[in-house]
DNA sequence: TTGAAAGCGCTAACAA
DNA sequence: TTGTTAGCGCTTTCAA
């Protein structure tokens, strides 16, 4: 059968054999501490004050010889000064919160990955999240959590939902009740620092049906994906609009709704195969795929029998018999937008702009949508 | 071409359209600082340690009525403990670092989901870090961050790297020195508290073979991965005893020494029919995927010409025309058992102990892999 | 040019 | 049952 990748047995049971359990030995002794700066002052014999002075990066009166020897001393030491101490301090932490659904989708994963490449060597440091339920309290229970973090800033890397209007805004109260810099994919409206990172899904949809239209089809099957999500309307909106511009009047029973995943694909082909649709617009690369299963199920080709065009362009999609036709979203530029974006946002100390900024999709033409048969 | 997953290109500049930028009001004001203990205790009129005590959940002689008081003023005022002066007081924080190599890899993405839901509700934070490079200096410089992180462990989450046995044995002395329970995949022959989380490759490797061996192959390819990696290794020992197990030479030229991208999978096709294999075992997935991509190319069929396993079990094993026979692995068994590991750890004070556990590997029999033909 | 001391938010030992 | 105080590691102001 197909297999389940949207729920994977997180907590299944199984028993890997447990091959040794032995004491260690470092642990055993007395775990011996970091050293703090009183052992770097000690060690130099200066005081605690002059320590810090010698080491920040701050011009100060500290003379170029206790620097050298101080520099020295907390190498010798190993010392690196505790984080937990300057956040206090300075009341601003290195921690950046990031929320996320779930990475193993390879957008949010390549969006990561750019994220955390950008803060490499920043001295920043991610906290990430996975929020996968869309109970309020669970976000609430989630923001409290980064509350007390003492994150500097915070990537709420979640698609905006639009079915619980109320839900929605006490996200944003509490959100924006954090204080700090916000950057938020999709545009939920928040009035903070930061910046919302937006994909034009609407031109997403728009360019892979009007591809299919001037292939010449007409009857066109539109996979969506959970109503809820803003990012499912707009491709829907879209799609909408490209059939308008080619006089082709908007069925409802040709739009399916599934929640972006393969099972839901490979669920929705029967049924829009019943609808006598020639191609199929789908608003993943994941749910074509579950077209790809069916297809050869039915023993209906691609794109032969019916054309298909995904989203997303994932790695994957390249590499099927037939190569998918597919809307690329740039997840990595995204990611090393936001990673910058974070940088400067926290370099700054007056920054109380919020921007926007909008990425646009490209259609890559690759084999499954093909000229309509008549 | 052939899409390049591995090199995704992190620092393309492509230009966004900047649609818009505002100045948000909730910033242009005085930023209300978060409420303390000290406010909260102003509130109700108790001293800082009466709501320190009314709050924790140790048994203390605080009266229901106050602490009732205490609790009521918290939440009203919207008051989260500083988690920097809680780590600086207790000397040890909610933060546990994990070191990754790359989460677009599915098999890290299940992990570290995994991980992620056992300590989801738990108020541990996990601090994820991305190591890419193979340099020492990068990896110092990575463990001094989390070393001034203050986390209250790490899960290092890369595989074991055998060819610079200085560097490994620096990196044992610096992790090991953070004074922390520590979690490795593989067996990094640490001694500190902790766990080594690892899978039978080895096993793998000849179960794949194996099935091979028995399906009348005796050519076999072995597509492995960069040689510098432990389990690179393994997975060719576990081909090599199959081979004995049947009576079949090892022979060197058969193995090729590719990265564990699509990418080197796509070149080592052509070397290893130039071989003239029947069969092909593949370390992983992806390079699989590039296997089936060279195929087709060269109008070499799978399974008729040739026939193939991998190993992994990505999601997207199941949807290739012809579905991959691949080599399971519990990505999400294992972390959800570092999860309940970091768990226990840091819950039991006194504990010293190191646990190595084997996952196992189950071989998943699908449509690449078929008898010989004569 | 340097040291001493206060204070960041919190806990825990000690007083009351 | 509650309040006072010292101190976690660090920065910064003030005094020397």
């Amino acid at each position: 059968m197909l297999q389940k990748y949207n729920s994977l047995p997180y907590n299944q049971d199984t028993a890997p054999c447990l091959c040794r359990v032995r004491q260690s030995a470092s642990a055993k002794g007395v775990r011996k501490m970091r050293a703090t700066i009183k052992d770097v002052a000690k060690e130099c014999g200066v005081s605690v004050s002059a320590v810090s002075m010698a080491l920040s990066d701050k011009p100060s009166r500290i003379s170029e010889d206790t620097r050298q020897k101080v520099r020295e001393a907390a190498a010798r030491l190993n010392y690196h000064p505790n984080r937990a101490a300057l956040s206090l301090v300075n009341r601003k932490s290195r921690m950046i919160g990031i929320v996320m659904n779930d990475v193993r989708n390879t957008h949010i994963a390549a969006l990561f990955m750019a994220v955390n490449r950008e803060l490499s060597g920043t001295g920043y440091s991610l906290i990430s999240h996975i929020l996968e339920e869309r109970t309020q309290d669970a976000g609430l229970k989630l923001i409290n959590q980064i509350a007390s973090e003492n994150v500097a800033a915070l990537v709420w890397a979640r698609p905006l939902e639009t079915d619980k209007q109320e839900e929605l805004s006490n996200l944003r109260k509490n959100v924006e009740g954090l204080g700090i810099p916000v950057i938020t994919m999709d545009d939920y409206g928040f009035d903070c620092p930061g910046a919302d990172v937006c994909f034009d899904y609407r031109q997403g949809g728009f360019l892979a049906t009007r591809h299919l239209l001037e292939l010449g089809h007409r009857r066109i099957g539109c996979l969506a994906g959970d109503q809820f999500y803003y990012v499912t309307q707009e491709r829907i909106e879209g799609y909408r609009q490209a059939l308008e511009e080619f006089g082709v009047p908007y069925d409802e029973k040709l739009v399916y709704y599934g929640d972006y995943s393969m099972d839901s694909g490979y669920e929705a082909f029967s049924y829009l195969m019943g609808q006598r649709v020639s191609a199929i617009f789908s608003s993943n690369d994941e749910m074509a795929f579950g077209i790809y299963r069916a297809a050869r199920n039915y023993r209906i080709r691609i794109p032969k029998d019916i054309s298909l065009v995904g989203f997303d362009n994932v790695p994957f999609a390249d590499i099927m018999e037939t190569p998918l036709t597919t809307v690329r979203v740039p997840s990595v530029e995204m990611g090393s937008f936001i990673g910058r974006a974070l940088i400067e946002l926290l370099g700054e100390s007056e920054n109380t702009e919020r921007k926007k900024v909008f990425y646009k999709p490209d259609l890559l033409r690759r084999g499954s949508a093909v000229e309509r048969e008549l």
